[in-house]
DNA sequence: TAGATTGTTAATCGATTAACAATC
DNA sequence: TAGATTGTTAATCGATTAACAATC
């Protein structure tokens, strides 16, 4: 158990991963696990599996494999499923709206506190009982609750701006959507989605595949 | 140029970023870059940006750097924006939705040309002049028209059956928005986008800088 | 021409896989 | 106990970085 060495991204970044595939098995009844068997079903092999999970410690029994349970369990602590960490929204438009209706999120950990535009038509409104507010109020609203993470939902020309102000406000994550690499000089650990990127990918694997298929025949 | 190599996914996956940086560079009336440059303002190797780009070909010129509006028209070919990809969304609730009034990816590359969903509350209804479908009618509906990629954006439970419908219907990519890995036995290619896996990754990553933190003091 | 910077080969680094002793 | 499977070290593989000759 090589605790407290640095983990790298590669592997933090398949611990979602586990922690699904250990959420079906457990709701498939299945108790115990083989790296071996949960190899074959997520597609990469049993000697990563092994690794990767001893980054965090000896979670396995010789002879035996891994109970899903306890496993799922532990994984879920390294990712923080109890930490209830507190999340704003900021821009309330299709893709902060759609964000605001995952329920999925709070399973996960995260409790939506609040929700922010400049739109007067939409302040005031809820969902999910969280409300708009206007974005004036941010100062104040962080100031009196404690905000762990804001997604940014704003329009691409404003999302630097919107950036350095929360983070200047003290929130230390930030969950942006715009298609842009946010750089900020203070220490704020920024999670980018870049939705056209991923499309961008398809687009291009899909061109591949049709020119390896033309190419065949 | 090691054209006709295989690239590697981790190469590809950066393409968008480039056309990114590069879009931004002709924005700003720069029109030639080095390597070197764009090494310091994207944050990686300039060697690393050479051997990326030789992958596709010798862009630049020695003594020079490269040209950014030809470099950028390169990478936007090999990454299709020409293409006029036709996608259809699955599914209108608020990710759909939101997804459908995304005007960015037209620019990229990608032509909405139909939405579906069983609601009947929102069939007939129209996003940009696209007009939302019964799933009923996707049969008929591929089979007149061209479909390139479908967006996923079904609740959990349905996705395997949806994505399995697409597919044997002959689209060739999946956008998938849940959070599962689809696998499927037909040759179609698969963009996963994990939600919770990214925002899981920020909240472990926010665990560990304040952990660091902490010892620090 | 001299200076700059690419394209490309070689070296290094890190991540993945294989192997196996430890042990349940 | 014997069989199974982990935890962990060692080997391999692939990706990144460094170096430099080619050349604009």
């Amino acid at each position: 158990m090589n605790l407290d060495k640095k983990i790298s991204m590669a592997v933090i970044r398949r611990l979602p991963r586990y922690y699904r595939y250990l959420s079906d098995l457990l709701k498939l009844g299945i108790t115990r696990i083989s790296s071996k068997e949960l190899s074959s079903r997520m597609g990469i092999t049993a000697s990563q599996i092994r690794q990767d999970l001893n980054c965090f410690g000896g979670f396995g029994q010789q002879g035996y494999g891994y109970n899903v349970e306890y496993l799922y369990k532990e994984i879920g602590n390294i990712l923080g499923v109890n930490e209830a960490f507190k999340i704003i929204i900021i821009g309330a438009g299709n893709m902060g709206q759609a964000l605001a209706n995952y329920t999925n999120f709070e399973k996960r950990g995260f409790k939506l506190i609040g929700i922010f535009d400049i739109n007067p038509n939409l302040i005031g409104k809820k969902i999910r009982d969280v409300e708009i507010m206007h974005l004036d109020s941010l100062d104040r609203f962080v100031a009196e609750n404690q905000v762990d993470i804001a997604i940014l939902c704003v329009p691409y020309e404003n999302t630097p701006a919107v950036a350095d102000k929360v983070a200047r406000l003290g929130v230390k994550g930030l969950w942006n959507f715009s298609p842009m690499d946010l750089k900020l000089p203070y220490d704020v650990i920024i999670e980018n989605v870049h939705l056209s990127d991923s499309l961008m990918v398809l687009g291009y694997r899909l061109n591949e595949m049709r020119k390896s298929q033309r190419n065949k025949s």
